[in-house]
DNA sequence: GATGAATGAGCGTTCATTCAT
DNA sequence: CATGAATGAACGCTCATTCAT
């Protein structure tokens, strides 16, 4: 076992308090205005240092994204396959729900990356990151709807209607559960399971019985 | 009765106009960055000019709040004094709501005001003008709530907990009407009367019948 | 006739004093480090006013270079149509060189603005009046060569050719009278003469006699 | 004989390395921009190593320049002593402009070292390494010239008048040789000659026959 | 009173220089 | 001693604010 050098230890932990610093400011009110001398004191060190590990300010949201999305990832790796397609794609669902529900930190970070001209700017590293990140999401969510539709369990449609619908349906559940920062008029784990069921349904409906 | 000079209403006919045009901005995509000669431009005016009205862009923001804000209060006091203190709190309410429904191009605008370090900047003049807005939603809001206690419609509950639940009940159904922007399960007016129905409820909780 | 208004005679006065200091500043030893600061220090105004009436540092640049260009555009047009082409050659070649004698000042702007990269961060507008310049400047050389080729006074050569070398030859001698400072072992005028004498021979080559 | 140490020997191996590649660096295209860390990185060292041999980056110029200035020097002190003064000085004049020929990679190291502002930044001691420079070229060249209008060859003038022309001319014709990248109306070598002649005719200039 | 030219603090970013390891 | 992470002054540029006209 090699023992990983102190200084590297400390070049990875400055990279992690930076973007905690990031992150706690971006998720804060006055995030659109965040200056990197803010991020800077609160890591507590220098604005130049800042620089040593992420060439923009940019590349610090962009770097904090793949961190979320990563993350995403992971929560649907973790789902074990089985020969049940609506439990795997039910546990996926609610997991990915959950994961948001859990991050709201990361909240202004999503839409900021979001942004029209965020990608324009991008270096090209990242912008291979976030596709490759992208194709690796299609690959595992498209492998089980295929294998759910053909065990029967959901309806034959075309794989881009259904996965166009899931992410709009997503990605409103989000903005539901991220949007209301307070309060909401049902649970958030009974919304989310509302919403599950609203998905399978939606990848079942049409199917003859 | 006296009748308006000309210039005055001139002058105030311009301020009407800046206003306009900054809330107008201040409701786009990119607020963040609108700046006082957009804002000039729009109005039709010159930069100089916005100064002769507003001491700072923040009052601008402050004083379109305090607009916002004198019309809530104005909704809640067009609301009938009755016998039933019930039938007024859901009206209240449900006017409040409506009110922020039909008014989301203020909801920059009220994020704006509500962020830490806008209050440091703002001038006296304006704090006050908050401070008494505040203290009349205070007046009228307790005045009911005691009256409904009073009556027996209402459960005798501490009024800063029953205020409080009432606040955060508000503000989270106004982050859901404003926060959502693409998807909502359930219809605007059909939430807003189950978050009223809720409210009433939480009024009514604990009473012995 | 229409008085200029003072106002505007004032801008424009500015504009000219920071194109003044800019050039001042660009034909000196330290030309390459130049700042903003500098240029509006030395025009006696504040850092921003520059940027109302440039909208960045290259604009400077840019601004001399067609200043001086267009100088030079006007030199060739003071050149009176006569029936005797050579003569006109001869005049518009050593006006040119003259012209460049004279301005030495902005050696350092011309070879700024010849650098890769310099034309890509242009403005549209910027290129498009330099774009304009060529075109002018084509269109006169390439005239006063074909009406001397058609009197036979020049040899017939394709004009891409005859264009190529005299444009070689041009910058070559203005190398020349610029690269060297202090002293050169013809005198300048003499050095100029001899420069012109071999265009015109190079445009008469070949011919028939 | 004091064997060199192998550690010193290293040492002085590092400079060498780095001033090699700082002379690299400052003679190509981006010379202006060259930081430390290029110089660093093609010296194969680290940033932190060339501060242990430099002071400043202007430093590494100034050591530049001297090399260059001393070698020069050698050049002159190479010139045997002899019977005839203006064969010396031709071969002088001669070997001079030769050597800046054959060492145009320190063009821009003599262009930034004459720049305002360098001397005023530069350290005493190399401050004093050229003044003693200076020094050593002034004794070197006046000798040869009193020797020469001793002996009668060149025209008696005041010494300042002749070091003055000869330092215009000098400069003058390095000028030529370098500034000029693509064209000279006459190959350097016979440039150089014609030089040398000038010069030696205007050390007699004047003379009585 | 209305104006917009002038201003300079503050932004993101670079890089010569320092110093703990 | 060699190193490169850390620094902060200074860059080009923006824009809220001021003030002479």
């Amino acid at each position: 076992m090699v023992a990983t050098p102190r200084k590297l230890q400390e070049f990875e932990r400055r990279e992690a308090d930076i973007l905690a610093a990031a992150l706690e400011l971006f998720s804060g009110d006055n995030w659109e205005s965040v200056t990197v001398v803010q991020i800077a004191d609160r890591a507590g060190i220098g604005k130049g240092t800042v620089y040593k590990h992420f060439a923009s300010k940019d590349e610090i949201y962009a770097r904090l994204a793949l961190d979320f999305f990563y993350g995403l990832l992971r929560c649907c790796h973790r789902i074990q396959d089985s020969n049940d397609p609506e439990a795997e794609m039910r546990s996926a669902f609610r997991g990915a729900l959950q994961y948001h529900r859990e991050h709201q930190e990361y909240s202004n970070v999503r839409q900021y990356v979001f942004r029209a001209g965020f990608w324009e700017r991008l270096s090209k590293s990242y912008i291979e990151s976030f596709e490759k990140l992208d194709a690796e999401f299609a690959i595992w969510a498209n492998q089980r709807i295929e294998r759910g539709m053909d065990a029967g369990v959901f309806s034959k449609q075309p794989l881009v209607t259904v996965r166009t619908g899931l992410d709009a349906l997503f990605n409103g559940a989000v903005s539901q559960l991220w949007g209301n920062r307070c309060w909401m008029e049902i649970e958030p784990d009974e919304y989310i399971e509302q919403v599950v069921e609203f998905a399978i349904n939606s990848l079942k409906a049409g199917q003859v019985e």
